[in-house]
DNA sequence: CCGGATTTGTACGTATGTATT
DNA sequence: GAATACATACGTACAAATCCG
């Protein structure tokens, strides 16, 4: 990697270089990454380093990862197409560990909360659903 | 704070700790947490598992970090009301690193992309808006 | 306005735990 | 069981932005 400081951060420098190449399908959806200490080795930053580049883009939905195995490109899950309904409300955040856990919802992965007219409130993980408004006059 | 292993992690249980200090207004809108020594000092705990349990509840968009000053609880932005259109398709992501700086998007609020029939696309930052359907029965 | 103190950010290292292969 | 790979937790040093007297 460059050099330490005035530029941008290591970890950021090198979360840009990986985003690259996953977005160019070098490193395809499903594909494992080059460990961390292989990316270490590879553009000689300490594994710290690595593990915050890695961060940010498991932040960013892009990469899973878990003990024992290595860093995965996420594959993009199949969107339901959910139908919006009138007098509902759409706000979407991003879930707390316990949301998270409550309403299976993968890191890097923001929760789509819709509250209908009647009270009641749908919880999506927001990469299963894409949200239509099908035009009434075209049926 | 408790102990190394086997329950959950001294991070998660910091984040869990001071996330429900915030969510019942102990930590209230805008107000500074105590600094990351004194977080250290108070919990008995390094301050580099202070700093993840910051990172945490700051991926979850309920508090704000900067160099120099100490860290916020994040005041929610008032919520535009954005009334949706007939053929539009709205999915919601996290911004990358570039994406946040590009649309001014803060750091653990998600985005959203809004896909008119017309094939112009609205990108917002999740925080800012709310996504009506109004019923036109009622007008 | 300046300079020191404060506070978070970056980068590295070490040791150990835990899940997978 | 052994080897591999990521996760947790501690520590150090320095940089950079802000705060304050």
């Amino acid at each position: 990697m460059r050099r330490p400081q005035r530029d941008e951060s290591l970890y950021h420098q090198l979360a840009d270089l990986l985003r690259g190449r996953i977005q160019r399908g070098e490193y395809g959806p499903g594909s494992t990454l080059p460990t961390e200490r292989e990316l270490s080795r590879l553009h000689k930053v300490s594994v710290a380093t690595v593990r915050r580049a890695l961060a940010v883009l498991r932040g960013e939905g892009l990469i899973r990862t878990a003990r024992g195995e290595p860093s995965t490109v996420r594959t993009a899950p199949h969107r339901a197409e959910i139908p919006a309904q009138f007098g509902s409300r759409l706000i979407s955040r991003m879930p707390s560990t316990i949301e998270r856990a409550e309403f299976g919802i993968e890191v890097g992965v923001p929760l789509i909360e819709i509250r209908h007219a009647g009270g009641r409130v749908d919880v999506l993980a927001a990469d299963r659903v894409e949200i239509i408004w099908p035009d009434p006059t075209s049926a």
